[in-house]
RNA sequence: CGGGGCGUAGCGCAGUUUGGUUAGCGCGCCGCGUUCGGGACGCGGAGGUCGGCGGUUCAAAUCCGCCCGCCCCGACCA
């Protein structure tokens, strides 16, 4: 390609409302154009690297036995009611309606559609296994798109769909999907961790995504040098500190006037938070939920809504709370009737907590469970933090910042028991197929690569994923020899099967470098007067900052070594 | 949805507080010339419904009202 005729044009000033790197560097590379939030045009180099990945993708899909096939975007909504998920996704679902007044959804993932499309097709266990994929644009009306493509409203996504018999075969499935996802980062370039996660609105057991490290990440992932376990904080567990147990002293009510806050009444007392018990209120299914913790400790969203299998989970506000009559700052779950209590386990370890009194400026003193308050559901609906116990082996956890740039499920039957998607097993019963999907995007595989491998100058783009393996940059084209030279590179490189971009341009040699290294080809071959004068060329890894001369016989050979040098080996 | 910020040429911004010539600067773009191994320079040029609608006024980018869009934080979210 010749840059002369690339659409697309570099920038040398970043974009104001570009916060992340990749955000940053994609739009000075002329790859991308924003049409709306969370929406994007994509231009030709962007779109290269896409295809590439989506090549890689792809490949490592069949090599696992996946089908490709395509699925449509335009769904009918009663398709996401009968499986209620329609809810589950709540406001994130596009939904539109035909000039029948028809309401369709554009697809945010396409369990629904595939699962029926498979009950058509498969009624015999001979059937299965079955492995199936798309790469289709998938829709979400994520209530904040951000960071450039990490966070989009439309984009790209492969999911692949594995239909099995048992449990067995399922964890068969699963397991040759996440070495097929680890084949794919690392030809990606990309180094990953695979980490326990909570299955959110697709639902299902067990789920893990790959995170790749970043500071900017929008995840926490909570961690344990010792024993490796992973876990995102909305599903990591951990060993909180252990409360001495003591003899119940009886209940006792204790002014604390201007104390409301755990903080304020813990040094107002002179006792530690953890001697406290946290009251919260949240609304499920617009329900008020009394939710209590110790005073030491915070809830964890994700864990409260899975507890109480609500699709709609928010804090309430403080009118709501008062309007069911209890007292801010001072709530207590003593005495409390006709609203749901949840407790976390913590408060089950120590005994005599201060707890509010349902009276303004008042706590009570000496609170256990269960003589004083009883609650209706106990569970873990603790947040997991850093310096906490590991649930595996106690050590110390820690925790760091990542991007997910993938996630798998194990669904089990609740989708294929819902859409009617049954089997005949070998003894001739019915029974339901056993699911799992799995789920990759593009565009934030294009985005994180780009987070991961960059420098002040641009991207530097791992070369299996690059938009083009070599920049071809000739000083000078004016010069008839260096313009011949190049030509003539240029025709043979392509021949030769490599992807050249080539910069034709009669741009001084500091924007031809500047440019190059933005776009962030992996290996760069200058032609200038000074290589030529010793039949030469420049090669230069992206890189590294070393540059070498090559005479030009064997210019083909070392691009050949280089280019071999940088695809990544997969053990399989 | 709550809080904050922004909207003037393709990009980055000034001008808005205190209304008043023809709305300006840098980058980029077009033409000519001189340069050029790390974002050169000179001269000439093109490019604007000042986010939209309504209002106030002799006069609105500027004041008032409503609406829209975008970014950030939070909520939420594969």
């Amino acid at each position: 390609m010749r840059i002369s005729k690339l659409f697309g044009k570099t920038q040398r000033e970043t974009p104001a409302e570009a916060l992340m790197i990749s955000h940053q560097l994609l739009l000075r590379a002329g790859m991308i154009h924003q049409v709306a939030a969370g929406v994007y045009s994509y231009l030709p180099l962007a779109w290269r690297v896409l295809k590439k990945i989506e090549d890689i993708i792809r490949n490592e899909m069949n090599e696992a036995g996946g089908q490709e096939l395509t699925l449509p975007v335009l769904q009918p909504l009663e398709l996401w009611q009968e499986t209620g998920r329609d809810l589950a996704f709540g406001k994130s679902l596009f939904t539109l309606s035909d000039r029948k007044d028809h309401k369709l959804a554009l697809g945010p993932t396409h369990e629904e559609v595939i699962t029926k499309l498979v009950s058509h097709n498969v009624k015999s266990y001979r059937d299965l296994p079955l492995l199936l994929y798309q790469i289709q644009t998938k829709f979400r009306d994520e209530p904040r798109p951000r960071a450039g493509l990490i966070r989009v409203r439309e984009f790209s996504m492969k999911d692949l769909y594995s239909f099995d018999t048992d449990e067995d075969g399922l964890s068969q499935s699963y397991d040759r999907m996440l070495k097929a996802y680890q084949n794919i980062y690392t030809r990606c370039g990309l180094p990953t961790l695979l980490i326990e996660a909570d299955s959110g609105a697709i639902g299902g057991k067990d789920s893990h995504e790959f995170m790749v490290i970043a500071e900017t990440g929008e995840d926490e992932v909570i961690y344990c040098d010792n024993c490796k376990y992973t876990a995102n904080a909305e599903k990591a567990q951990s060993i909180k500190s252990k409360m001495e147990s003591e003899e119940p002293l009886p209940l006792e009510e204790v002014a604390t006037p201007g104390a409301a806050t755990i903080e304020e009444v813990s040094s107002f007392l002179k006792i530690p938070k953890s001697k406290t018990l946290k009251a919260i209120f949240g609304i499920a299914d617009g329900k008020l939920i009394f939710v209590l913790i110790r005073g030491d400790l915070e809830v964890n969203e994700t864990k409260l809504k899975n507890a109480l299998h609500c699709n709609e989970f928010r804090m309430s506000t403080g009118d709501e709370v008062a309007k069911a009559g209890i007292v801010a700052g001072a709530a207590s779950p003593v005495g409390i009737k006709s609203i749901k209590v949840v407790a976390d386990e913590s408060i089950t370890s120590g005994a005599n907590f201060v707890a509010g009194a349902n009276k303004p400026e008042t706590h009570l003193k000496n609170v256990n469970h269960p003589r004083d308050f009883k609650v209706d559901l106990m569970t873990d609906i603790a947040q997991a933090r850093a310096g906490e116990g590991c649930p595996k082996c106690s050590a110390k956890l820690s925790s760091i910042r990542g991007i997910e740039v993938g996630h798998v499920f194990k669904l089990g039957t609740f989708l294929s028991e819902k859409l009617g998607a049954f089997f005949i097993d070998p003894e001739g019963t019915s029974r339901p197929i056993v699911m799992g999907c799995y789920g990759i995007g593009l565009g934030r595989i294009l985005a994180v690569a780009i987070e991961q491998s960059h420098d002040d100058k641009g991207i530097i783009w791992p070369l299996p994923i690059a938009p083009y393996q070599i920049y071809l940059c000739p000083l000078h084209p004016e010069s008839p020899k260096i313009a011949d030279t190049a030509e003539k590179l240029y025709t043979e490189l392509e021949t030769q099967g490599f992807e050249v971009l080539f910069d034709d341009r009669n741009e001084s040699p500091g924007v031809k470098f500047n440019d190059a290294d933005l776009i962030g080809i992996p290996v760069r071959v200058t032609v200038s007067s000074r290589t030529l004068e010793k039949d030469s060329v420049e090669i230069k890894k992206r890189s590294e900052k070393e540059s070498q001369l090559v005479p030009l016989g064997k210019v083909v050979a070392s691009l050949q070594k280089l280019i071999s040098e940088d695809l990544p080996r997969l053990s399989k």
